[in-house]
DNA sequence: CGACAGGTTGACCGTTATCAAAGATCGTGG
DNA sequence: CCACGATCTTTGATAACGGTCAACCTGTCG
C-alpha cells in the first residue's frame, strides 16, 4: 500500500471551525457539537500532497475547512479524469467509509489545505447516536448520486460542444444573476473533467466567441453574451 | 405533473417476501420486520407501465419484489440513456426521497413487475428508530456512487471498444467462473447504456469475434474465448 | 529574466455516428 | 400453432466530430 506524499501535518487541538462549517452537522445542538469536536482531528496538507490514493484503505471522513482538493480517478487504461474539486465545507472519503473497501479515487491538495478528519468507528457511533446526521448524509449522497448520473448521461448522449456549454451555464448559475464567470479550474483540468482535451476546449471556446455567444477575458474570466444561444447548440 | 401510464394495481395486503428480500432490511429482528410490514404496500405494474416520470414528486421508496425495471434519463438535448436495470431486491426512488425534490429519471416496468413501496414519512420514522438501516442504505449509496463515478470516468476516458469489453468482463464476473454470459438486455438498450449506437455494438462484437476473442451464440449468449485479450484492447 | 507549465493553432487521421436497406427475431392474435 | 407485423439487428457507405502530434505563444513564478 503506497503512502508516498501522504505526510499531512497533524494538529492535535480540535478545530471548532471546520465542524460548524459542514452542512451535515450544523443542525445539531451545542452539546452534540462539542461531542463531535472530541473525535475530530485537524490536519494540514501542502500544495500537491496526496490525502489518499486509489487502493488505500478508507478509514476517515475528510471535511475541508480551508483550501481546495482535486478528486480524480484513473481509468482501466490509465487515463486520468478529474471527478470534482472540493471547497471548504465539502467532504470526501465517504465512499468506502461505510464498509471495508478501498478508495477508488485520488485526493490531492491543490493549495495549502486544512481538513478535519473523523475516523470510521467514531463516525459510526455518532450516526447511531444521532440518527438525524444520517439523514443529512443520505440527503447529500442522493444529491451527489443524481449529479453523478446526470453527468454520466451527458457523457453518453451529448457531444463536447454541448458539455462545455452546459458547464458554462451551470458555472454562471452559481454566480446567481451575473453574466460573467470565472472558470474554477485550469483549462487542462476542465478538459479532464469534461472528458476531452485542452486543444478541443480551446477551439470550442474560440468558436463560441466567433459566434458571438461568449467573450473570453483574462484570468479565466468569460462573459456570457447569449446564454440561450449557448444552450441551443 | 404528468401521470399517464402510472396505473399500478395496489394490493392492500402486506407482502412479507419483498421486505425480507432487501439487503437493507435483512439484518433486522423479527419484531422490527413486522413493524416494517405495516408500512409497506405491494403494487403491481404491467409491462411498459411507468412507475415515475422525471418531474414527478418523489415520495416513496420502491423495492422490486418481482420483475425488471428500466431506469433511464433524458439528456438536455432529449436523448435517452439507460441508467440501470433493477432486479428483485434492488430499490429505487431514493434520490429525491430525503428531500423535497423531483425525480430526474424515468422508471418503466420491463415485464410484469411487483414492487413494495414505503412512503417518505414512514421511511424516515423507521430510519430514526432503527439507525442501523441508515447505515445499510449509506453503504448501498456509497457503492452506487462509486459505480456511477466509475462509469463517468469510463465515458470520459475510454473508447467504445473498451467500454464494451469492460461490460462483457463484468457481466461474466457476475456469473462467477463461467466462460459464457447472457446479455442482460437488448443490444439497443446496451447501446443506450454504453453511450453508443446499436450499429456500433453490432460491429464491435463482430470484430471481437473475428479476432477470436468471443463467440456469439443465439439468445444473447456470448462465449468469452480470451478474456485477457479482450481487456488489453 | 529565464524556465516551465499552460494555452493556442494547424494539419491530419482514426473512430464512431448517421442514414439507408435488408435480414432476423419476438410476441401476438387469428 | 402458425403467420404476420413490429421491433431489433446487421451490413454498407459516408461524413463529421474530435483526438493526436507538433510547433509556437503566453503568462506566471521563482
Amino acid at each position: 500500500m503506497s503512502r508516498d506524499g501522504q505526510q499531512g501535518c497533524y494538529h492535535h487541538h480540535h478545530d471548532k471551525m471546520c465542524v460548524s462549517l459542514v452542512p451535515i452537522f450544523n443542525h445539531l445542538e451545542v452539546e452534540q457539537m462539542s461531542e463531535i469536536m472530541k473525535v475530530v482531528q485537524s490536519v494540514s496538507y501542502k500544495k500537491g500532497e496526496i490525502l489518499y490514493h486509489a487502493g488505500d484503505h478508507s478509514d476517515s471522513l475528510y471535511i475541508v475547512s480551508k483550501g481546495k482538493i482535486r478528486i480524480y480517478r484513473l481509468s482501466e487504461s490509465g487515463k486520468e479524469q478529474l471527478v470534482r474539486i472540493l471547497n471548504p465545507g465539502d467532504f470526501t472519503g465517504e465512499l468506502a467509509l461505510f464498509q471495508e473497501a478501498l478508495h477508488e479515487s485520488y485526493a490531492e491538495a491543490m493549495t495549502e489545505t486544512q481538513v478535519c478528519m473523523i475516523n470510521r468507528t467514531d463516525l459510526q457511533e455518532l450516526l447511531l447516536k444521532y440518527p438525524t446526521i444520517s439523514l443529512k448524509i443520505l440527503t447529500e449522497f442522493s444529491n451527489r448520486l443524481d449529479e453523478a448520473e446526470k453527468q454520466t448521461t451527458r457523457f453518453a448522449t451529448e457531444k463536447v460542444d454541448t458539455r462545455i456549454a452546459l458547464f458554462l451555464a451551470e458555472t454562471l448559475e452559481a454566480n446567481a444573476g451575473a453574466n460573467e464567470l470565472e472558470l474554477p479550474m485550469s483549462k487542462k483540468d476542465l478538459a479532464s473533467y469534461l472528458g476531452t482535451t485542452p486543444e478541443t476546449i480551446s477551439r470550442k471556446l474560440t468558436e463560441f466567441e466567433q459566434q458571438g455567444l461568449i467573450k473570453q477575458k483574462p484570468h479565466r474570466r468569460i462573459e456570457i453574451l447569449d446564454l440561450d444561444g449557448l444552450l441551443f447548440i
